[in-house]
DNA sequence: TAACCGACGTA
DNA sequence: CGTACGTCGGTTAC
């Protein structure tokens, strides 16, 4: 049976090759301990194991080891691997040392009597591919080089232990001239003198390789061995019997009955003490440190809880400590209990800590009206420092019950996020592990569970959840010490005070005020979606003459497609071929069969129906809707919206413009303002690169896409054909992504060459966008991160990776961070203005959506004009951009739609 | 029920 | 073989 494994990436270890290198490359006398034991083997060995566990992250692995030398090999052939010299005691005293390595790493090992490691090596490869995995080996035999497909990568010692290869399927071929399907072929006419398998006299890998490419494969050379002319054919004639068993022989065994499966090797953190107590007897000092550097926050000392014992405060002594005027400067931490969701909520308790190992516990329900002012007013003094996890959650949850928060000095989410803002999760567990090197260990069970929007979720004031704020609330506070050094570290101080803790402010009134919709408008517009949906589900059954296809499953449109309608294959995916609108419409132009057409039409309006039911849903009491910015989720420094995501709303098309119209100005208001940055992130690559071509572009004030297509094709601006103008379009927004002249070549249906030569005319015109691009990713390799104009920075490790495509795709992340980045980095500066410029006129219109390079507004009545100079102002002084104007273009309507412009 | 995938909306 | 997101329905694994 096959077992579909998640997210398998598995690394498998050839044992006895690895060891048996490092033996010979390491210098016996330099590694043996006091005791006189030798260690070099265990020594290369776990030198590489560390590594390759560091390089390739895998998330399962195993070691494979042979267990004697009587394999079925040696029956066939007596004299396989004679000649090698008897393994030395030396070596083999080693064995079980490696062995006691694993097990403190708690690292699986297996070995199959009468099978050699690759034998294991390929049963667990073949295993783990069949479930989806992808798989790394690691060995110094080259047999294991018919393992290798674009899912199994092989890595190959070269020189000594830190030198390798990484070998996949092109890199094989590139060596071995044929592709790693045929190199045992190879090697059974070449020989492996390592084995003791002698192949074709005077045969070495090309002649080989010639004849493989000839006649396809080895069945194909010893059909037609007697046309193969010269000496090398007779040669190959004589010594045909020891090809075939050369051939016999090093083939792997891929179907042994293996004790485990790939589903028992997942990773595990090792045993701490095991590792010490094994490394302490290796004498492995330098060692055991790299491999706590490398794999830190799995290794450090994970230490207890954070006690809580003796320094308990109850709520009056706490208020009285507040309030205490020498302790005015004191930083405080809080977790606030309660919940929040789509614009309401409560807040419910709160846990603060402070100096001295203090907590203290609050219920918020049951304070005296004095005991309540007492603490509204130190929440609400800006000159009393406080930090918090995440704090916009609990903002809006003291705000529902009336408290104001204000002195926030540091979020420990948002702070973790300016250090490494590609992580999957800011959760105060992870954070505290990763930081603090200890265990946010709570009593009960549930306590760790997170409520809504990342809040403590504390709907029973028991004695455990109570206690676990408190430990909450002290982890929070040690963890800001921590993170302020490391943010400052990484030169992000100033963007969390000047930048992202303002904006919690912000986007938390954004949050709560929401955007109003016409919910009659949305049902209507619903039905509508959903006719025509229905339309084109009858329109795509008649066509094919049946009604039992569910349109939305790829699956079942593959069979339809390429089954009953036998139409040219689209490209494949992990699961099959395609069926995505690009190659839909592909085939329409090619097969102009009508179920294409009606199956494209039921997609849109699907799409749209679905989309329209997801607003519905979300339609608050207000008849408003209420997204939720989240602060710490896109590695460039966007903010991204959810719960709904009212960034992704349809532009693009008539239809989907609609939806547009259904988000309308409020009651009380006179109209929504939608004001947008043009071209930023061309603007901010004219500047920074410093392209004259491209600064003149946006000072001349012609169409940009008009005067870049004017230089790039030689043409007078005049003369730009819409054509040229989208070819220009297209290559320009592609810059800043990476895009290869492959990629554009695809979506401007040209050839590569057409495409190349587009973009090396583009460059030749505007060099400087070209040494920029290309200086951002050499610097980025130098210092190991890239950074916005504000300093941003985004850390790129695989930048340095030996995997190609890991490293490609680091690159494309280098180019366009600084710049998507430094767009966020602006519009948020903006916002900042806009709020408080809102707020010094005294005006009563308000902030409502941001869209990355756009903001809407809702208008009260009587301030348009002075609201949208206010708006042009701030949004177009955010940053200076030197010779390059910052322009901003602004609409104002009745709905979101009548306000685009 | 949870996790993944393909598909698709936006900047 | 173009970056950054969030959401949905279908499918598959547990």
């Amino acid at each position: 049976m096959v077992v579909r494994l998640p997210r398998v990436k598995l690394l498998l270890l050839d044992g006895h090759s690895l060891a048996y290198r490092a033996f010979f490359a390491l210098p016996v006398e330099n590694f043996s301990t006091s005791t006189g034991q030798n260690t070099n083997a265990v020594y290369g060995f776990t030198s590489m194991l560390i590594n390759v566990l560091r390089d390739e992250a895998p998330t399962h692995v195993a070691v494979a080891f042979d267990v004697s030398r009587q394999t079925f090999r040696l029956q066939e052939y007596s004299e396989y691997k004679a000649g090698r010299s008897k393994t030395p005691s030396e070596f083999s005293s080693q064995l079980p040392l490696m062995r006691e390595v694993l097990d403190a790493l708690r690292i699986r090992h297996v070995g199959v009597e009468g099978y050699e490691a690759d034998d294991v090596i390929a049963t667990l490869t073949r295993q783990a591919t069949a479930a989806g995995g992808e798989v790394v080996v690691c060995t110094g035999d080259r047999d294991a080089f018919q393992l290798v497909t674009d899912k199994v990568s092989l890595i190959y010692p070269v020189r000594g232990v830190s030198e390798v290869w990484r070998m996949d399927p092109a890199a094989v071929e590139e060596k071995y001239l044929v592709p790693p399907e045929r190199y045992s072929d190879l090697a059974a006419l070449v020989g492996e003198s390592s084995d003791n398998l002698p192949g074709v006299p005077g045969v070495g890998p090309k002649t080989a390789a010639k004849w493989l490419g000839q006649y396809g494969d080895l069945q194909g050379v010893v059909a037609h061995v007697d046309e193969i002319k010269g000496k090398a054919g007779e040669n190959l004639r004589a010594h045909l019997e020891d090809v075939l068993r050369n051939r016999r022989l090093n083939r792997l065994v891929d179907d042994l009955a293996l004790p485990l499966g790939v589903e028992d090797l997942e990773r595990a953190s090792w045993d701490r003490e095991e590792v010490h107590r094994v490394f302490d007897g290796l004498e492995f000092r330098v060692l055991r440190d790299r491999l706590f550097q490398t794999f830190e926050v799995e290794a450090d000392e994970v230490e207890g809880g954070f006690d809580l014992e003796g320094h308990v405060l109850d709520t009056p002594a706490l208020l009285a400590r507040l309030a205490d005027p020498a302790r005015a400067a004191t930083v405080h931490s809080l977790v606030v209990g309660g919940h929040f969701r789509g614009g309401v909520g409560d807040a419910s308790s709160l846990a603060v800590a402070g100096d001295g190992g203090v907590a203290a516990h609050v219920d918020l329900t049951a304070l005296t009206p004095d005991d309540e002012a007492a603490l509204a007013a130190w929440l609400a003094d800006p000159a009393a420092p406080k930090v918090l996890h995440d704090v916009k959650p609990q903002l809006q949850a003291l705000s529902t019950r009336g408290l104001a928060l204000r002195g926030v000095t540091s979020d420990t989410a948002l702070a973790a996020y300016l250090v490494r803002p590609d992580q999957r999760s800011y959760d105060l567990e992870d954070l505290v592990v990763r930081h603090l090197s200890r265990e946010l260990r709570t009593e009960s069970a549930g306590a760790s569970d997170q409520g809504q929007q990342g809040m403590l979720d504390l709907e029973t004031d028991d004695d455990s959840s109570v206690r676990d704020a408190m430990v909450r609330a002290r982890a929070v506070l040690e963890l800001a010490d921590v993170l302020a050094e490391k943010v400052e570290e990484t030169g992000g101080t100033g963007l969390l005070h000047d930048l992202e803790l303002p904006l919690v402010d912000i986007l938390a009134v954004m949050e709560r005020t929401g955007v109003g919709v016409d919910e009659d408008a949305l049902t209507a517009l619903e039905a509508d979606f959903a006719a025509k949906m229905r339309q084109a589900q009858q329109d795509a059954y008649d066509a094919i003459g049946r009604e039992d296809v569910n349109l939305g499953s790829p699956k079942q449109l593959q069979e339809v497609l390429f089954g009953q309608l036998d139409m040219p294959k689209t490209k494949r995916t992990k699961t099959g071929y395609t069926t995505d609108a690009d190659a839909l419409a592909d085939l329409f132009v090619k097969t102009e069969h009508p179920f294409l057409e009606a199956l494209l039409r039921h997609r849109d309006t699907s799409r749209l129906r679905v989309t329209v039911e997801g607003l519905i849903k979300s339609v608050a009491p207000d008849t408003r809707i209420h997204t939720t910015y989240l602060q710490t989720i896109a590695a460039t420094g966007r903010l991204s919206s959810t719960d709904p995501n009212l960034q992704n709303v349809p532009i693009r098309t008539e239809e989907g413009r609609r939806i547009r119209d259904v988000f309308v100005v409020g009651d009380g208001f006179e109209s929504l303002m939608s004001a947008d940055y043009s071209q930023i992130e061309m603007r901010i690559m004219a500047h920074l690169s410093g392209d004259d071509g491209l600064i003149e572009a946006f000072r001349s004030g012609e169409d940009l896409h008009r005067f870049v297509g004017a230089r790039v094709f030689s043409v007078a601006p005049e003369d730009v054909t819409l054509e040229m103008r989208s070819k220009v379009k297209a290559m320009s927004y592609g810059l800043a992504y990476g895009l290869s002249a492959f990629g554009l070549s695809k979506q401007l249906t040209i050839t590569t060459s057409e495409a190349q030569g587009l973009m090396d005319e583009y460059f030749a015109r505007f060099g400087g966008v070209r040494d920029y691009l290309r200086e951002i990713v050499v610097e980025a390799r130098a210092t190991g991160y890239t950074a916005t104009m504000l300093g941003r920075r985004r850390y790129l490790p695989d930048l340095l990776s030996d995997n190609r495509q890991r490293r490609e795709g680091a690159e494309r992340m280098a180019l366009n961070a600084p710049i998507q980045g430094s767009a966020a980095d602006i519009i948020k500066l903006a916002m900042k203005g806009v709020d408080s410029a809102l707020r010094e006129s005294g005006a009563r219109s308000r902030m409502l959506l941001q869209v990355h390079d756009e903001l809407v507004l809702e208008v009260a009545p009587g301030e348009r004009e002075d609201v949208e100079a206010l708006v042009r102002r701030e949004m177009g002084s955010a940053i200076d951009l030197g010779d390059v104007p910052l322009d901003v273009s602004v609409g104002v309507g009745r709905s979101w739609h009548d306000a685009a412009h």
